[in-house]
DNA sequence: TCAATCACCGTAAACGTTTACAGAAATTCA
DNA sequence: TGAATTTCTGTAAACGTTTACGGTGATTGA
């Protein structure tokens, strides 16, 4: 037969006057005779052989891809996991997958069923909520999976998770510290992962600090820059005195606070501070440079990718889920004050 | 035989009592009888089929996936152009791999020819540089790719180009009008795809307009914040009188050339007026907003996903590769003037 | 020199699909 | 009712690998 399409295993056996398995075994770096070895890898080299990952992943049942899947991979937080992710799986020899879910909850569901086709040897998920059927597919799963967001049960899967109560205590520290005592907040979705966890660490930590905050000062919208803005102006209305202090939920709510903040007259940090959450990039370019409660984007993905190698490549051993928390820093800047101290948060309780 | 693992195609025409091409019949919508249908479809369900997409794919030949490859997904216009690729390949049936190589040639020569283990259908790059093993591999490869940034000879592969001359020649004009006369050039490393055409057009474009350029005020590093500010600071202290204008071959650059400026007390734009290029969300943000030449990166990222996707799913035409050139726009903020207009650019010879 | 051992190699089966082909069953028509 | 036609179904081959198994030829030891 002549060699139609790229050459095959079969091709190059015939080439090299030898059988598919030797070829095999060449390729393999198994032990031949050294003539045999020398011809096909002559063979393979002039036809330019290519093994096909496909009928590769099909007989080894590894296709040596990880999925990871975000709400929309244009935010900077899931942006900064998938650059520590990326090198890290290419580093141990997978491709990754990505899949950006948007906005939908049974569009995660379908990722997490989607594994089924077995595409991917592994996924990690950062879910924007929590439903029931997540936890049933995580359950019903076969693929190993690591959950970034902390997930309700017990051993449901791998967790990464961030303490949002001790981030937010810090920020509600450091305000204090700088004479805060009229704090506002502005939240995105309290039903979405990271929503429910600020608004309960907020409202926790005020509490233990004794803090009283009033319905004015409180604002919910989205993770955008337009609810920061749009929270500034319904506090600024409001009957309540305004604010001296803002704690925004991520930074685009912080930024979009900045801009409202400026467009009023209101100086920050000397009327008003403010305090971003996640640390994004985008809290070193504002003006004024954003102080900001890092929880760790990039550490949780990295180990979100261990997590996730450790169970694919150190044998099957399908050892009880495990969880790891990432500890918040504080990272102070202008827009609370010129002191540019980061706190590690080392002495907290 | 117990079912052991997933239930394969096998198991399903065992519980259904009928032979697996029945099943695969079914599965995927071909002329059955109603009967046969019913009890497929009935076990199916119960076993919790799911289709080996791996399987498929090598009878298929086709992977459903298509791979994106860039230097760094951190960098704000392969993100632009990622939001837009990805949703319009999710809509088709394709899964995205994504790849980041990293400032090393040699790494996305090796992408391409990945491709031969034919893990992905087809390919969108955008390379850094374009070396005569890139061109080698191009003419190679067998399944289509689609490259963003100018390609050297005609005919290699479909190409998304952008019209940096024109941008250029915008940004220059705008200043112009304003009256500024010594304009600065701000590079990142000509040898670069994008460093080498803006280059290019700062020079021609300055020619055509009849401004002298000193040397001293060019400076080429990376594409980084840390290259603006040593912009600034060598243009400051040279000999030279301080430029009244800096373009900036993009926006990273271009703030880092307004911190500089800022802390050497140089009013934006009242001292110096500054444009950046690529017009990403920094641009937006930053203090105070910079105008930027929007070289269409979303809309590169979209005919290139549509040229793609064109050539894989409309028959094996193997047409001429195609060139599709995106227009400029100069989208003004007030780092050149308080203005907020935008200049498509439409009257523009 | 002959048997026992060893190194290497080829055949064939398997992974989970899709599909060509031929045969069986159902339907149509006279 | 019987033949001709149509509709449906099952068997088997194929996609490109890896690998268990058995066989061949060379090597060793007496």
């Amino acid at each position: 037969m002549a060699a139609r399409g790229s050459p095959t295993i079969t091709t190059i056996a015939e080439a090299a006057g030898v059988s598919i398995a030797s070829v095999s075994r060449v390729l393999n770096g198994l032990p031949v005779r050294a003539e045999t070895e020398r011809r096909v890898l002559d063979a393979a080299g002039r036809l330019g052989y290519v093994p096909n990952s496909v009928a590769r992943s099909l007989r080894s049942a590894r296709t040596h891809q990880i999925a990871f899947a975000v709400e929309d991979i244009g935010n900077p937080v899931y942006l900064a996991m998938l650059r520590e992710i990326q090198p890290l799986l290419k580093a141990a020899g997978y491709r990754l997958v990505l899949h950006s879910t948007g906005a939908d909850t049974a569009e995660e569901v379908e990722v997490l069923r989607g594994l089924g086709q077995r595409y991917a040897d592994g996924l990690i998920i950062v879910p924007i909520r929590v439903t029931d059927e997540h936890v049933a597919e995580l359950r019903a799963v076969e693929a190993p999976v690591v959950v970034i967001g902390s997930l309700p049960g017990d051993g449901l899967a791998d967790n990464v998770r961030t303490d949002s109560r001790r981030g937010v205590d810090m920020a509600l520290r450091h305000l204090a510290e700088l004479g805060r005592r009229r704090i506002g907040f502005i939240n995105g979705p309290a039903d979405t992962v990271p929503g429910g966890a600020r608004s309960e660490a907020f409202r926790a930590g005020t509490a233990r600090a004794g803090l009283t905050v009033e319905d004015g000062a409180l604002h919910e919208g989205r993770f955008d820059r337009e609810t920061g803005a749009e929270g500034v102006r319904r506090m600024a209305e409001g009957p309540a005195p305004m604010p001296d202090a803002l704690l925004c939920a991520n930074d685009l709510i912080a930024l979009g606070a900045l801009d409202a903040l400026r467009a009023r007259g209101l100086d920050v940090p000397g009327d008003v501070a403010v305090v971003g959450m996640d640390d994004t990039d985008l809290a070193a370019v504002s003006w004024p440079p954003l102080t900001s409660v890092s929880l760790g984007s990039a550490e949780r993905g990295r180990h979100a990718a261990r997590l996730l190698l450790d169970r694919l490549d150190s044998g099957a051993a399908p050892s009880a889920p495990r969880v790891v928390t990432v500890e918040p820093r504080l990272v102070v800047r202008a827009s609370t004050g010129g002191a540019r101290v980061v706190d590690n948060g080392s002495a907290a309780g």
